[in-house]
DNA sequence: TTGCCTTATTGACGCAGGTCAACGCCCACC
DNA sequence: GGTGGGCGTTGACCTGCGTCAATAAGGCAA
């Protein structure tokens, strides 16, 4: 079993400290070992490799590169996207501790997006192949990483449909509401919480401009809907928030 | 082996003949026995369960339905919409022979999406309990089901991209673009076919209104890009259109 | 502390595309 | 062969968000 624990002094602040294993990760609830029995979990582990923090503005993996593994967030956040021909920057997903990220790269061998650190951030990398060769064995895994890629689809799906006619206040609070749904499942507040993301990168993703997200965040402040103060975000009225969401 | 060969005289129209096997069947190249073995597509052949053609207007599944099979469209064109909470309707994809739907459906075991036939279809249904104990046992199946949904994947984000910035025109190229390619893939013509889809359904897919995709229309016709004539499309200059698709 | 640079806020203005309305066309069905 | 109803097109007008610009507020280094 690999236990490649290498704690790097450059990065006094990093909010968990290594987990050693799956077994012991206290993600594994939401993560890959999710539905697997204890015996799994450790086989599992065995082929996660966990490497040093990535430090902010550092890439996890970068569009076209060769497709190798896909990864697991341990602690911190990334946002993946992509650049378009005419070189413009789209946002295609913000992902959090116990979220999976990179299966976009499967399909052809090369990732379909880049992936980079919005703060320290650390990650467990699962090889595909071993991933492959461990479900033909393990049918709950199997199964597992279907529903994984699975909600990927639905949730861009559900992107889709948030991008093709809503208006900036329904996408604002529809990210501020699925935030906040994540941070539960994370057993952290859901009404009070940092944007680890700029206001570029919210208005990049939402199909927004700077200036209008600031508008949407000053505006719902007004309704006392929101308390925001720089990256801090209160929730003031979650019912008001999802009323938002899907107006 | 199963073979449902089930002439249904109700569809005098239908463009190719029922193939009785995944063997026989010239979508196989595009379709889920694309890197088979010969005796392992006769394996496939055994779960796939050809059934009568849905009329249009037809639905193949509800969202929210329990999920139990993923479909290939082996003739016709069926779209996947989902309704949001408001009962907006939203087009989230079109589907044309050898490709895959439903996939949306395996992450919590209920179709996140409709799907409705837009002339006389038909499909192949893969119930997906077989699928996965196949794919177990044909490391290829298995890493092309992966392939198939992380392209699902890719594609999707290929939409939210092109939602969440680009002018109307570019949508529309886009779309054409895609349909073009599409065909081309079947060995049809990739510069002249009909859309199975009405303008309202195309306005829905890209997020713009009837009056704005007919508009669209009309500008490319004059600029002598398309020829028009109701669903009948002609492409004149693929390079200009290749062009606006990414604007 | 000071100074610089990046990020966020706010205001004024313009435009792409939405909305509303009128009309033509196609074709399915008596 | 008429006729009704959906679908598509076109025009006139309106509005939400983008654009441009100016200013403020952090954050970080030295």
């Amino acid at each position: 079993m690999k236990l490649i624990v290498d704690r790097n002094e450059d990065v006094p602040t990093a909010p968990s400290p290594y987990q050693a294993s799956c077994t012991t990760c206290r993600l594994s609830s939401l993560c890959l070992p999710l539905a697997l029995e204890a015996a799994e979990i450790d086989v599992l582990d065995s082929i996660v490799q966990r490497s040093k923090p990535l430090q902010k503005g550092q890439h996890l993996y970068r569009e076209s590169e060769h497709f190798q593994s896909v990864f697991a967030v341990r602690s911190g956040t990334l946002k993946a996207y992509r650049t378009t021909d005419n070189g413009r920057e789209q946002v295609t997903g913000f992902y959090f501790p116990g979220e999976i990220l990179g299966m976009d790269g499967i399909g052809n061998n090369r990732h379909a997006s880049s992936a980079k650190a919005l703060e320290t951030a650390a990650v467990c990398e699962i090889p595909f192949t071993a991933l492959e060769t461990l479900s033909a064995k393990m049918p709950h895994l199997q199964r597992h990483f279907f529903q994984l890629m699975s909600r990927e689809i639905a949730e861009d799906q559900q992107l889709i449909t948030l991008l093709s006619k809503s208006s900036a206040d329904a996408r604002v609070a529809a990210l501020l509401v699925s935030i906040s749904t994540r941070n539960a499942r994370r057993k952290l507040s859901s009404i009070r919480f940092r944007l680890s993301m700029s206001r570029v990168d919210i208005g990049n993703y939402l199909g927004l401009t700077v200036e209008t997200v600031s508008r949407v965040f000053s505006r719902m402040q007004k309704l006392g809907v929101l308390r925001v103060e720089n990256k801090e975000i209160e929730i003031l009225d979650r019912d008001a928030l999802i009323e938002m969401a899907d107006a």
